[in-house]
DNA sequence: TTTAGTAAG
């Protein structure tokens, strides 16, 4: 068979005769030159050599222009070919040279490329071709916030790099490695990278870590910046490379002493931002007003609406509906409008909705309909509609924010940042030119908005980070070199919460239950939890309990169907409480064989419990890696076992039953009800609870009864009487510890 | 008598 490609080839490099005259030069060398220039030898070839960390754009080029791919010693296929020519027009091509240069000549970069630049693809191979970790042994790593985003982005690169996933090119998420030996480019999510350097401390195993997005700044990602700064220092063969779309980039200099920043333009069209000319007083109102404006008056193009909640987001599109009816009844000639809900608790096959295509004319020569996808802020950073041309930005997004005084997190409907808005924006010029749609006015936007979201680790509980830190060998917290450090008080609490767990002794190191608990992919509280649960004998309940803890509510609930929906949940009620209820939800979904229709007809979200059962299988490894016992309790034992087992891990967060009829929490006495989801219907005098939740009230959810006696008992470092506000439940406990010395004494005489 | 923005280990 004469193969095409290969034919032109040989007429392009051509030369017959000059191949000839080389192999007639000398008999030593004909068969090595033979090999270089016949390309039906050149499997014989042996790549070009780089020298790693001294490479030019056009040697690398050289190699990836050529037969031999330089990582597998195998022909580049055709797709390959196809695949290079498109990765030569991205943006952040052009910048190959100017990229290597500072490579070269520091040990860390910034690289700030706007959306469609290709940085996320493309860089970490530029790296590759020079660095060679292969020959180092060692590989780079690049990290993404989330774990679509490292699997798909490494699929990509083992294609555009033409290696099979998971060989030279791989990825590595919770609940999967995808990755061998061989591999030299590891994409990951930033979350995994903070795990594995609990292990490798100084990330020995990678020649070059690429951070990407940035920007984002997600808890792992702050922790990971931290870390990376200090390992630097000792590892000045480490090349750290910085990237994110937009970057409060003289922050970012700053604290990575004022590394260089390289700036790649993106690919996107021009968007048009108009503003409300005076503030809406009901940014409901004025966003559907805005819709049915844009559809009535502007060009065809798709809608994306941002609104903060599920609920919000469900009566939007209600009201949609109507007033598309109402259009459609008024005029034959406009297309329907069709609302699509998008957020991330949607069963998966109705968040696909937003890739349909819009609805067609209602007739020849008419207008065409028009999709108005109405999304929280997970179309903002985690998902992309191509088709956008219209974005509404009423200006608000729900945010978490941590009371460090209460020790409570809880959501706001909060004003959204000027970087939120821009990138708002920019998902109406992902095709063509767009208009955003803000409605709010100029002035508010440049005086009331601030410049950036602040970062997670500001707003958050930091229990299960400080564990962490600890185990990752910083002791020193107070001064960890954070790009923005959180509230004293916030690391105060997590210090307190910690000791008090026995994690950390008074001193503040680790204990050895510390460690232990460290190796859990969980809040604090749940690996205690679970540690207690094997001295108690109830592991394997204690798993699923925890495993169902860590996953979104599997409860459904459907507007129209709420009674059904309850009346479904009652057979798997019990008295004790809702963690037992939780528990015997997971042992049915396991008795019916994780069958689909089974968990439709029951209320049950099928997608949560699978995600509890992968949960579980990864903690029970765990669990036996480091020798804890996972064992099946005995029946008679069973629930007051797991009871024990949750006092052991959530002794802060009980609450009891005051004369009053009301319940007050431990210690701050704050006043707080049963939340009405719970089985609970008498109301026991001490309760422990999984979370608070703010709405109308202060609610205690998922809850479940215990004893007084177990509070003494397990936890006295905590309950102890010298220490402890004076209240109701004090003088509980006291009466409590009087008859028990009592009785005690008794049966000594 | 009623919540759930997003993501990660």
């Amino acid at each position: 068979m004469i193969d095409n490609t290969r034919k032109r080839k040989w007429d392009d490099t051509g030369n017959m005769q000059n191949t000839i005259d080389k192999q007639q030069k000398s008999n030593d060398n004909s068969l090595n030159e033979a090999i270089e220039t016949n390309p039906y030898l050149a499997h014989l070839r042996k790549p070009e050599k780089l020298i790693s960390g001294k490479t030019t754009a056009a040697q690398a080029e050289k190699i990836e222009n050529g037969e031999i791919n330089p990582f597998t010693g195998r022909h580049f296929t055709q797709k390959y070919k196809d695949i290079l020519q498109k990765r030569r027009n991205l943006p952040v091509h052009a910048h190959r040279d100017k990229f290597l240069e500072l490579v070269h000549n520091n040990q860390m970069i910034l690289l700030v490329g706007e959306t469609g630049s290709g940085k996320t693809t493309q860089i970490p191979q530029f790296l590759v071709y020079d660095e060679q970790p292969q020959d180092k042994g060692k590989m780079i790593a690049c990290t993404q916030p989330r774990r679509v985003a490292a699997m798909s982005v490494a699929k990509r690169v083992a294609d555009e790099m033409d290696v099979n996933i998971g060989e030279e090119v791989g990825y590595s998420i919770r609940f999967e490695d995808c990755t061998s030996p061989k591999t030299i480019l590891k994409y990951m999510t930033d979350g995994m990278l903070l795990r594995e350097a609990m292990t490798d401390p100084k990330l020995t195993r990678y020649s070059a870590i690429i951070l990407d997005e940035a920007h984002e700044r997600t808890l792992a990602t702050d922790i990971l910046m931290g870390l990376i700064k200090k390992i630097a220092k000792n590892r000045k063969d480490l090349k750290i490379i910085i990237m994110s779309a937009t970057l409060d980039s003289e922050k970012f200099q700053k604290y990575f002493n004022d590394a260089p920043l390289l700036k790649v333009p993106g690919r996107t069209f021009p968007v048009e931002i108009y503003y409300s000319p005076e503030a809406e007083r009901n940014y409901l109102d004025a966003a559907i007003r805005t819709v049915i404006q844009i559809h009535t008056c502007e060009e065809p193009g798709d809608i994306l609406l941002f609104l903060t909640g599920e609920e919000e987001i469900e009566d939007a599109c209600r009201r949609l509906r109507d007033e598309n009816n109402s259009l459609m009844k008024a005029s034959t000639e406009i297309g329907e409008l069709r609302p699509i809900p998008l957020y991330s608790s949607l069963p998966p096959a109705l968040q696909q909705k937003i890739f349909d295509d819009p609805p067609p004319p209602r007739g020849p020569g008419k207008q065409p309909g028009r999709k108005v996808i109405v999304s929280t802020n997970i179309a903002e950073t985690s998902l992309t509609i191509d088709g956008i041309v219209y974005v509404i930005d009423p200006g608000f997004s729900k945010q978490k924010v941590y009371n460090p005084r209460i020790r409570i997190e809880s959501l706001l409907v909060s004003p959204i940042s000027k970087a939120s808005a821009k990138q708002r924006a920019g998902r109406a010029g992902r095709t063509r030119e767009g208009k955003c749609f803000r409605l709010y006015t100029e002035q508010s936007y440049i005086k009331d908005l601030n410049e950036q979201t602040y970062p997670e680790i500001m707003r958050s509980n930091l229990g299960s980070v400080v564990l962490q830190l600890k185990k990752l060998g910083i002791d020193d917290l107070v001064h960890f070199d954070f790009m923005d450090a959180p509230a004293p008080e916030t690391l105060m609490r997590a210090l307190e919460l910690l000791n008090y767990l026995e994690a950390l002794d008074d001193e503040g190191e680790l204990t050895k239950t510390g460690e232990i608990m460290a190796e859990f992919p969980l809040d604090p509280q749940l690996c205690k939890m679970l540690i207690a649960s094997s001295k108690y004998k109830c592991s394997e309940e204690v798993l699923s309990i925890v495993a169902m803890l860590s996953v979104p509510n599997v409860y459904i609930r459907p507007k129209d169907q709420k009674d059904r929906a309850d009346e479904k949940r009652r057979q798997f009620e019990h008295d004790d409480g809702d963690h037992i209820t939780l528990l015997k939800t997971f042992q049915a979904f396991k008795a019916n064989h994780e069958d689909p229709n089974w968990c439709y007809n029951n209320y049950l979200n099928l997608r949560s419990l699978k995600s509890a059962d992968n949960v579980r299988i990864q903690i029970e490894n765990i669990m036996k890696r480091l020798r804890l016992d996972v064992v099946k309790s005995e029946d008679d034992k069973k629930f007051s076992s797991i009871r024990k087992s949750l006092t052991a891990g959530f002794f802060m967060q009980v609450a009891h039953l005051e004369k009053s009829g009301h319940y007050l929490t431990i210690k701050d006495n704050q006043v707080v009800f049963i939340h009405p989801s719970s089985c609970i219907m008498e109301k026991p005098e001490w309760v422990v609870y999984n979370e608070f939740v703010l709405t109308t009230k202060n609610y205690m959810r998922t809850i479940t009864k215990i004893k007084g006696e177990w509070l003494l008992d397990i936890a006295p470092q905590y309950y102890d009487m010298s220490n402890f506000p004076q209240c109701e439940a004090r003088r509980a406990l006291e009466r409590i510890i009087k008859k028990h010395k009592l009785s005690s004494s008794h049966r000594r005489k």
